[in-house]
DNA sequence: ATTATTGCAAAACCTTTGCAGCCTA
DNA sequence: TAGGCTGCAAAGGTTTTGCAATAAT
């Protein structure tokens, strides 16, 4: 998906807010669909900083809220952490994520038979299902899990 | 299962850590396998006050560790919120979980697939998977969702 | 007696808020 | 020009930390 399709989706969905079409807001969004991992809000304020467009903490978050909005930003809260994460959303498709306790390496995956569950925990329980987050924690095998600290504790 | 079998499983876990065994430690240890609901920090907090066993906010947050820790208590991170929520573990099957973004009521269900999925995703991904999280988000259709407000705003 | 644990208060962290000034429309 | 948006700093909420007093071993 070409970045321009993507700025256009942002400004019709301004547009349909009725809100303000800022180089902030550009910038940022810029900057959101350049990356391709799961970033926390100060990750992206830094980020900004270095691209030398530097934007307050305070419209990072209010820009991050426009783009969940949007549907243009999915915002995670993985198990072990404080914060949120976000990744961009647009044109690809929803996936669930599976971490490493160790190395905290974040990848992702497709399964279609999450859409199965859905499906039937909605309708058993009463529920119009429309968003999930599936999530897999666990050790990845790999030589580059350089913080393997799991292993020595006991 | 009997609170006399899940308070020996406690006192196992102290004993294998060398941890001491506190009137406090078991006060909110009760307490806990006395809910049935996914509660937040201060809503323990206040019950043990109610319970004429006051604790502090510190013990809460240190205990709450010590559980996890000992697989006696599950940690969650929903969607929306800001803390952590927690609940009982012992003697529960691992179960996920669907949330009336609305009223906020959870609700559990289980689910075999999701095994076969966590299974199949390790595999592929060369992940020894340890655990996972499945939530799902929408509108409950029950009549008791008082808080129905998003029929209203546009 | 020894020392882990508690309670309290302060601090740390993430996020939200209030408001003056700026910039989009 | 009007008012939504930004930046800053202060405030809010949750969780962590330091330390003296307490209680488990």
């Amino acid at each position: 998906m070409e970045f321009v399709e993507i700025k256009q989706r942002f400004s019709d969905e301004l547009d349909k807010r009725k809100m303000r079409h800022t180089r902030e807001r550009y910038a940022i969004l810029e900057e959101i669909y350049g990356r391709n991992d799961h970033f926390d809000v100060d990750e992206l304020y830094v980020s900004m900083e270095r691209k030398k467009f530097p934007v307050s903490r305070a419209t990072v978050y209010n820009t991050l809220d426009v783009l969940v909005e949007c549907g243009m930003v999915r915002r995670h809260r993985f198990g072990s952490e404080d914060g949120a994460r976000f990744e961009k959303s647009l044109g690809f498709r929803q996936h669930g994520h599976i971490i490493c306790i160790d190395c905290q390496a974040i990848k992702e995956f497709c399964d279609p038979r999450v859409q199965n569950i859905q499906n039937s925990v909605g309708e058993s329980l009463g529920f119009k299902v429309t968003d999930h987050a599936l999530v897999f924690y666990g050790t990845c095998t790999e030589k580059e899990c350089k913080n393997r600290k799991s292993n020595q504790n006991k």
